[in-house]
DNA sequence: TGTACATCAGTGAACGCGCGTTCACTGATGTAC
DNA sequence: TGTACATCAGTGAACGCGCGTTCACTGATGTAC
């Protein structure tokens, strides 16, 4: 990174004082990002990432095996982003209050922080969980948010923590996450694209709550 | 259609005794189909549909403004299927018993066909509900099965009957579809492109089950 | 019943598109002596 | 501290691909007289 450079330096955008690029793996994974953000998994495109980064198209070639690698890396970056998001609704739950209500209040911020994200970062999310993609035994550190867990093991933990709480029957624990994502993963993607697409904020909040209760009351 | 036209007619792939095709339409339509059954809903393809009815590409804008608009045929047809697949279900359901299992028994067959074509016809399925769609106000006739109602319609007079056996409390009736297709919908998602795939089938109908008992409760 | 003609379904050839990917290369960097 | 050299990140040009779509056409069909 050339350092006190005239101002040529901001002339091709993405300004490099060197042959080098300096931090091309990155660029490129960033400007896929974007690109999933701005038109989910379809538009992160080799081509257009190595323009935006200012660089050859098969400079890629240096810092991923094809097209497919790259998909890859923005994905795991969009799963964890959806798991910032749901830390970012449970960090603003009160402390305090009895284990149950804050165990419930738990899993609610999980689902709500899903649905937040999908609403407010739909390539993003489409590009985590619009396609194929899994969450696999072993847990990727890539996939995760600050935290260490990635979605699906934040709503096995709240799911635990439930248990633990008493809120809910140890025996209806196992299995239980596949009932309540698919609910949840439902209703995002009947909002993102299906009948209940264009629905008002404020009614998508009051669907949202109900499809939340739905799921307590039915676990 | 030629009538008594000699073995020669099978030579092309899609015999014709004539420069007529006859019923293109109908024809690169159920290509289409077949294409979408195959690979979901990209690999509907205006070419190979083209190909498979045995004529050159262009033919087709003779009965398709573009491919968008041969893609729409194809969804609806998609979308009648899965009305069918309902109805087969529904078919099958005993026509004694109290009102109120005839009720419940009928929405867990709305919500079994969708999870049962879904993992039976993946491709059609995508194609369907896959990515974007709509179950716009007013019914079309080509989204429906035998009965005249499509999906969603099925899944609304399957509520009603559960409202009017008194098995779901009227006030709840309102918006009850959209949280009982999420939660469906969902499920046979994370089955066909989640950590569900590749699930053991008796799992499968197990946690469709587990489901439909935490929407009856939930509901 | 026979003929002229309008219709319009399907043809054949071509287009431009942007994509992913491969090739042989160049030149900046860091390291060994 | 200075120089030779290996490394390897990024270049420039090119490829083949299949796609959707447009053009001017041809020839089978049905209809009007």
């Amino acid at each position: 990174m050339a350092e006190n450079t005239p101002p040529s330096r901001t002339r091709t955008l993405p300004a490099r004082g060197s042959y080098r690029h300096g931090d091309l793996r990155r660029a490129l994974l960033e400007a896929g990002l974007a690109l999933a953000a701005e038109g989910g998994p379809d538009a992160v495109v080799l081509r257009e990432a190595t323009r935006r980064a200012g660089v050859a198209p098969n400079a890629a070639y240096r810092h991923f095996a094809n097209r497919e690698d790259l998909l890859d890396a923005v994905r795991a970056g969009a799963v964890a982003a959806v798991a910032e998001a749901m830390e970012a609704r449970m960090a603003q739950l009160p402390a305090q209050g009895d284990a149950v209500a804050r165990a419930r209040a738990r899993v609610r911020a999980v689902g709500a922080g899903y649905l937040g994200f999908a609403q407010a970062h739909t390539g993003l999310f489409r590009t985590a969980f619009g396609g194929r993609f899994a969450l696999a035994a072993t847990p990727d550190p890539a996939k995760a948010g600050r935290s260490g867990l990635d979605p699906f093991r934040h709503l096995g933990a709240a799911l635990d923590a439930l248990v633990a709480a008493g809120a809910l029957p140890p025996e209806r624990r196992p299995g239980a996450e596949f009932l309540a994502w698919s609910t949840v993963h439902g209703l995002a993607l009947l909002l993102l694209d299906g009948p209940l697409r264009g629905l008002p904020p404020a009614q998508v909040d009051a669907l949202g709550e109900r499809l939340l209760d739905m799921v307590e009351r039915g676990l």
